[in-house]
DNA sequence: CCGACACTCTACAACGTTGTAGGCCGCGAC
DNA sequence: GTCGCGGCCTACAACGTTGTAGAGTGTCGG
């Protein structure tokens, strides 16, 4: 651990750099010079001091990735394919948790920690679209999410507003007409709620069927205590509903809970359709109804993405927007029209 | 981004030194000499070069975390505790995957990419107590998990025994006698599966009921799916139980879904007990009865002992085992007798 | 009035690596 | 025989920072 190219080269009886040669597969030199030195690396247990060479090189072979809150699933998913699709890539990954804070976001932006890693995956929740700006530094990096788009940076998320229309279009397919929504943030245009908010209207809008807030909860953050709150709260004012929406599968699993707690049976009487397509809708039971949004192609477009822009010397290049495809995962909560005639 | 110390002491007119003296604090300074140094820094937006600095010093200020996959809500949460409490102590945090595969594991502790942090908090699954000896090297690392005992390195970790024993005294307590458990571990007798079966065994023993493993179900990983599995394994096996202590939270859940499909009432038929006190048991239907085994401890106290460890010049120091308090969560799956007789 | 000492600052080296320039050798071509 | 050239290797500088040694002031006590 405590060895170094000097160390290897007084071994090997040659030049420092010559050592550094063998390491990086320069091509001229004598096999016998290589073996040498070779043998004096094992002898030595001798490993590159990466410090060194990024000091050296500029790069560190690391990224980092910043999400809201580890701790929940959509973004522990996220962070499990971001982490593998770097190490496929070489590279190791720093993880930052900024609360879902502008404030803390923003220091994030401008922390020097940034320097030890080579670019950012940048999940923002708290920043909105005025702070674009924020987002234009010379240092690569990707966005995610939906709280800021046409800022001058690489962007990679999922296409909420046909998703959520997919979704809404699946239950009124199925003959629902009362579709409750958990989880809207009042006033919100652009980010997940808002523009899901919107493919339900359009769908709703597209079928002909009104608009009603009165069956539309609000929260704030997307825990699954604030999904079971927001469909106490709509159980509370009485009002009917044969179908909820959770604006994400957090929500929808903490609905639903509520839900049969108060003897309504899922989906008999309220069919139940989350949205993100974690591994725990799969087992809860009823097992969930929701939309894969394509977070592995994310993650993975992300990272390459990212690579790009760090190899890139140019600063140049249209800041892209990349989209993932979705698909409506049929599962018992929400049985698609043909599942019920069948 | 790219000004260095060399441009802020041309601007202020000093040397390179008097500057790095300022950032640091160093004591005697005039003020109209650091003044003079600050609006230099301001002006040119000066960051230190943490490459450098990680070069000079010998310290990265990041550490590694290893766990077997971020996307198993157990190790998210811990991640996430981690991460929380590093952050708190200056520290960043460099996330990896092994899969919990042992060649991974084993890997990673050789990994070069190791020096680029300066400590390494390691949940190991695919190593065992051969392995020990392997984590013996001049680095400083905190163990996690209950692979490998008596290793000469710090370990923090749970009670799984007497969380396991009191668990299943708990059940016991409330009247049930047949106890089923998901999840063990064919043949092992350390790592969690089978510690925790040990405490399932000594609770049994102290209360005269037999050990019966025709209602033990084994399976590999403990992933949702298995826990499903195991429980419809059991059904199968047509044996009789009136509750089932799945080893953790994840398989328990996996489990009361397949007794609920089967038209078995929880906790009427048969109570279920979890382990870990995930966030998600509280919100299943019904909730769950976990074990809380002091995991934010656990985190806490890996970075506190790390970081030890990494400011401690020598490498002395006793290898120390620290254990987390547990308690049981009562919840709906399995209610407590007193619950019962209310 | 001089030496001691505290204060303030500078020059240099070093952390371990890699890029650049160049040196030496042997061989083939003129 | 010498020139040129490719193959092999070395010396040196540089990445940006901080520790060490020490130089230059000023002040204070004897």
């Amino acid at each position: 651990m405590a060895s170094t190219l000097h160390d290897v080269a007084r071994l090997a009886g040659v030049s420092i750099k010559t050592v550094s040669n063998v390491i990086n597969d320069y091509p001229h030199i004598r096999p016998a010079t290589k073996a040498k030195v070779e043998q004096a690396i094992a002898d030595l247990g001798y490993t590159p001091n990466l410090t060194a060479r990024s000091l050296r090189s500029g790069r560190t072979g690391a990224i980092a990735l910043a999400v809201p809150e580890l701790a929940l699933s959509y973004f522990a998913e996220l962070a499990a394919a971001v982490i593998e699709a770097a190490e496929e890539a070489g590279l190791v990954v720093l993880v930052e948790q900024t609360g879902g804070d502008r404030d803390r976001e923003l220091e994030l932006l401008r922390s020097p920690r940034l320097q030890m890693t080579d670019g950012l995956i940048f999940s923002a929740l708290g920043m909105g679209q005025d702070d674009a700006a924020h987002l234009e530094r010379p240092y690569p990096l990707v966005l995610l999410g939906e709280r800021i788009f046409d800022a001058p940076v690489d962007h990679v998320t999922m296409r909420n507003v046909e998703a959520a229309r997919a979704a809404t279009e699946y239950l009124l397919a199925s003959g629902r007409r009362r579709i409750a929504v958990v989880g809207a943030h009042p006033g919100e245009v652009i980010g997940s709620a808002g523009l899901r908010l919107r493919g339900y209207r359009e769908a709703l809008e597209s079928a002909g069927v009104p608009y009603d807030d009165s069956i539309i909860s609000e929260t704030t953050t997307w825990h699954r205590a604030n999904g079971a709150r927001g469909m106490r709260d709509l159980l509370d004012r009485g009002v009917t509903f044969d179908a909820v929406f959770g604006l994400n599968d957090t929500l929808a699993l903490g609905a639903m809970r509520v839900l049969q707690e108060a003897g309504i049976r899922v989906p008999a009487d309220v069919a139940v359709m989350g949205f993100d397509g974690l591994d725990e809708a799969e087992y809860s039971i009823p097992s969930l109804t929701t939309i894969d949004p394509g977070q592995r192609w994310i993650a993975r477009t992300a990272v390459t993405t990212l690579l790009e822009r760090i190899q890139r010397t140019d600063a140049a290049g249209e800041p892209r927007l990349l989209l993932a495809d979705f698909h409506v995962v049929e599962r018992e909560s929400a049985p698609s029209k043909a599942m019920i005639d069948a």
